[in-house]
DNA sequence: AGATTTCGTTCACTTAAGATAAGAAAAGCA
DNA sequence: TGCTTTTCTTATCTTAAGTGAACGAAATCT
């Protein structure tokens, strides 16, 4: 279970076992089940996921109604608002399907930070590029039609269209099920 | 003029005089007129961006067409994904108005990193902040209709609607000028 | 299996954004 | 100052998204 993230970790720096070892000490791999709410608005949690196994996604609730921001699967990892900014938590995070995750808060991160200070320096690299992914996508967010957005879709994550209710898709898309559903029933009469 | 910056680390860490000078060796201010551009789609480049004075901006041609997808005022910093990612950049930067930056490269923070570990960790801190910063930036975009995207930047950045030209803004938001002219022109009616 | 809840589609209607064009206002320049 | 370019607004028309409601299909539960 662990290799997944030492995988996922070797794209970065090299671990030695030592380093490793540190890792499996935190004893951070959770189980959970398709539903079970990780987050809640109004929590003040300290906690980031980072996904081996499933799916979970953030969303607000306004006027009542759900609004998916995120999904995260396999490699990905989430690290909520409320973690860095110790601010009460804007949204809430779920598991659309079972997931395996890891759960570290950041006790856990300022204790591998001062045993193996090379860590710090992937977590700004990953960082970084967590960044420059987030603006990308908002980026083509900005620039594209709700159609291209779900044709977007469709090319770069084929996988979260099986995975996922479209209701929670449309509004990741930011537009409503509805609309959704005649995107794609017009994308159909426009292959056939 | 070195101020601004000191100022602004200072929410972050404290430096002593040797850092600062560190810093100030680098030599690293330039000063850009109105219109000069920074950096154009196509460009291996691999410097980032810190206003110390005026508005930059980024944005993308597509069809022709100008998208802006965001505009940089004082004391805020931009790292290009070229820069992060080595592969041309996808879209430009520009100066909106005259403007004093600080304009660094991977070389140059490689050194600082070096001789300073705790500018590293410096720039994580604040590579999370700004990812923290862009995701609710996104979020609200998501979850806002045009209006109310454009009532959410007169609430946030109402310099911004002073400093730059409307048909600039509007892309920002993701609409046309011509859409932007009525949501403003509906606004006024609602308050009469 | 049967009942129930959740999810996706369709329809009719309303509202707002995109496209195209034209003109007014403002800013920049000679 | 007067001229030119840029920027903003207005109008018409087209297209697509939002709303509210209804229905059927699929998944879930026991």
């Amino acid at each position: 279970m662990e290799q997944v993230l030492f995988d996922y970790l070797a794209q970065y720096i090299a671990l030695n076992a030592d380093e490793k070892q540190a890792i499996i000490d935190l004893n951070i791999f959770k189980q959970y089940k398709k539903g079970d709410i990780l987050l809640s608005e109004g929590d003040h949690s300290d906690e980031g996921y980072f996904v081996i196994k499933g799916c979970i996604r953030s969303y607000f609730i306004i006027d009542g109604e759900e609004k998916t921001t995120a999904f995260y699967t396999e490699a990905e990892s989430l690290e909520p608002h409320c973690k860095i900014t110790k601010k009460p938590s804007a949204y809430f995070v779920s598991c659309v399907e079972d997931a395996i995750l890891i759960v570290a808060n950041s006790g856990m991160e300022e204790t591998i930070f001062a045993q193996f200070p090379k860590f710090e320096s992937l977590c700004r690299i990953l960082s970084e590029e967590l960044l420059v992914k987030n603006q990308t996508d908002f980026d083509s967010f900005k620039t594209s039609s709700p159609e291209l957005r779900y044709m977007h879709l469709m090319e770069n994550r084929p996988d979260l269209l099986q995975r996922v209710p479209q209701y929670q898709i449309a509004s990741y898309l930011g537009i409503t099920a509805q609309s959704l559903s005649r995107i794609r029933s017009r994308i159909l009469e426009n292959k056939a």
